[in-house]
RNA sequence: GCCCCGAUAGCUCAAUCGGUAGAGCAGUUGACUCUUAAUCAAUUGGUUCCAGGUUCAAGUCCUGGUCGGGGUACCA
């Protein structure tokens, strides 16, 4: 449900719950005290604090009040900072009655507060924290959601992620774990002395993939420009440039419908090594995802442990559709998918019947991670023929929960034949080819092998998280009326 | 885009065959100096997503819409 209408002071009774917390910021500042307070500094976290703990210690925290049990002279409450929570326990002896007059009538669930005091173990053996002072760090004038059920509504979470955040901690678990998960990335690439670069993310020709692009426009040079849907031809002028070992993470844009597998904007991770080819780049992948699965304590039906199957995409196909697959006639593979159950619509060509065969019947059905190799051509301009079957090319997909991971290509660097495939895909849609990338390659472009790697797809396998908007922090949604 | 499903108090959820919209938590008031989903007593809070329609009567049935979820299509 959309949030309620923001303008309380319009409609003063609109929301009672807000108008009693203003109310208190007026008791406050009566009381001189600014409901917003300001710095506070040199606080311990609570799980810190918990770690080191040590009875009668001084504690300064600071936090979220997020839940408390108010007794008549004492009380107690737990607040949370980022990374977790602690028990704190007020007096009134040891605060004096006006402070703890505030504390119980002035402050709510939801508000910032820094507390000073002292380390101690209750008679249920909880650490926890006699307060001494407090001081009000920010006051929340709108509640928080339910303190045991958290939010649950799904578009409420996605619209308002940080009550999302606020109050469930499985979802701030998983973006810890992306977050660390990226961190990883940089490290293990860079620890193999490959260099962090960016690309434009404004391309006057969008490359790199096959996808319906965001248009812009660029007033001062009066044109349109594309949001990017790959980085991959910018970053293969770099290795024209002489850069021969290259990665960015970072955003692509594309025009598509939202699934649980799609959000319009998406993270990437794109790496090219010169002088190497798809088979080292599938050695990397394998390094790098397992050494991820064991950072991240995946805990789920995959099986990270290597070596990763390396099958031919011909091999599969034959496996899943009979081993005369492709001594059939183009007719008698239409007749076969239908057999199987595959759904072919009529305009497809032949090579993209096989191809349902292989997404719906092998890719779908691939939990363990496998790396497919030897696409048909067709499939992949801009990777490089394989020298004993120009039909195939040098490129794996890497295949696991039943989705694509990360492809990985020996680079196309012949640039007759590039411009080739390419304007053989361009095909009747009028595609534009970027004459700049073909110059570039004109020029020499080293052989390289290259990957590319959807990190919110990762991180979905890699938690478990079941839509790739629990590992957006603010994936697209319509504006709420 | 198409198909199916959903929307009730701030949050989590009920509401029988179409017959007075209710509970827990939060809030408010009171009691309580070791509680931890604190407890006890009382209590406030509703445009049942929106607009129509059927009916003596609609949260419930019908039509249209909004937003969301799932599926499907697009996505080399």
């Amino acid at each position: 449900m959309p949030p309620k209408p923001r303008n309380y002071s319009v409609m003063p009774d609109e929301q009672e719950l807000m108008q009693q917390r203003v109310a208190k910021l007026d008791a406050l500042r009566a009381q001189d005290i600014d409901p917003f307070g300001g710095r506070f500094p040199d606080t311990q976290s609570a799980a810190s604090l918990k770690d080191n703990f040590q009875d009668g210690r001084r504690a300064r925290a600071a936090g979220r009040i997020m839940t408390r049990r108010d007794m008549g002279k004492s009380a107690f409450a737990h607040i949370r900072d980022a990374s977790g929570t602690i028990q704190i326990f007020i007096q009134k002896d040891a605060l004096g009655e006006a402070a703890y007059a505030r504390f119980k009538t002035l402050t709510d669930l939801g508000d910032f507060i820094g507390v000073d005091g002292t380390l101690f173990t209750t008679k249920t053996g909880e650490k926890s924290i006699r307060v001494e002072s407090f001081a009000l760090l920010a006051k929340a004038i709108r509640p928080l959601p339910d303190k045991w059920h958290g939010l649950t509504d799904h578009e409420q979470r996605y619209r308002q992620r940080y009550l999302d955040l606020a109050t469930n901690d499985e979802v701030r678990k998983v973006f810890l774990a992306r977050i660390r998960a990226v961190r990883e990335i940089r490290a293990f690439f860079e620890s193999r002395g490959f260099l962090e670069v960016e690309t434009p993310m404004m391309q006057p020709i969008p490359g790199g993939a096959a996808a319906t692009p965001f248009v812009t426009h660029h007033n001062a040079l009066d044109i349109d420009l594309y949001l990017r849907i790959a980085p991959e031809l910018y970053l293969k002028r770099l290795l024209v440039g002489g850069f021969e070992k290259v990665f960015e993470i970072n955003r692509n844009f594309r025009n598509e419908g939202l699934s649980r597998k799609h959000n319009p904007e998406f993270t990437m991770l794109e790496a090219y090594w010169a002088y190497a080819d798809f088979e080292l780049m599938a050695d990397l992948m394998e390094e790098l995802i397992s050494g991820l699965a064991t950072t991240l304590a995946y805990s789920g039906p995959i099986d990270w442990s290597r070596p990763w199957p390396r099958v031919r995409y011909h091999d599969a196909v034959r496996k899943a559709a009979g081993a005369d697959w492709f001594d059939l006639t183009p007719e008698g593979r239409r007749a076969r998918a239908a057999e199987l159950g595959v759904e072919i619509v009529s305009d497809l060509e032949d090579f993209e019947v096989t191809n349902q065969i292989f997404e719906k019947l092998v890719e779908a059905r691939t939990i363990n991670p496998v790396f497919y190799t030897h696409l048909p051509r067709e499939l992949v301009p801009l990777a490089k023929q394989n020298p004993a079957d120009p039909s195939l090319v040098d490129v794996f997909e890497l295949i696991a929960n039943g989705q694509e991971l990360a492809p990985g290509y020996s680079e196309l660097n012949d640039p007759i034949a590039q411009r080739e495939r390419l304007q053989h895909q361009a095909g009747g849609e009028q595609q534009r080819l970027d004459e700049d990338f073909l110059a570039a390659l004109e020029h020499g472009m080293p052989p390289a092998g290259g990957i590319g790697l959807g990190i919110d797809r990762l991180v979905m396998t890699l938690t478990g998280a079941e839509s790739i908007r629990d590992v957006i922090f603010f994936p697209l949604l319509k504006p709420g009326a």
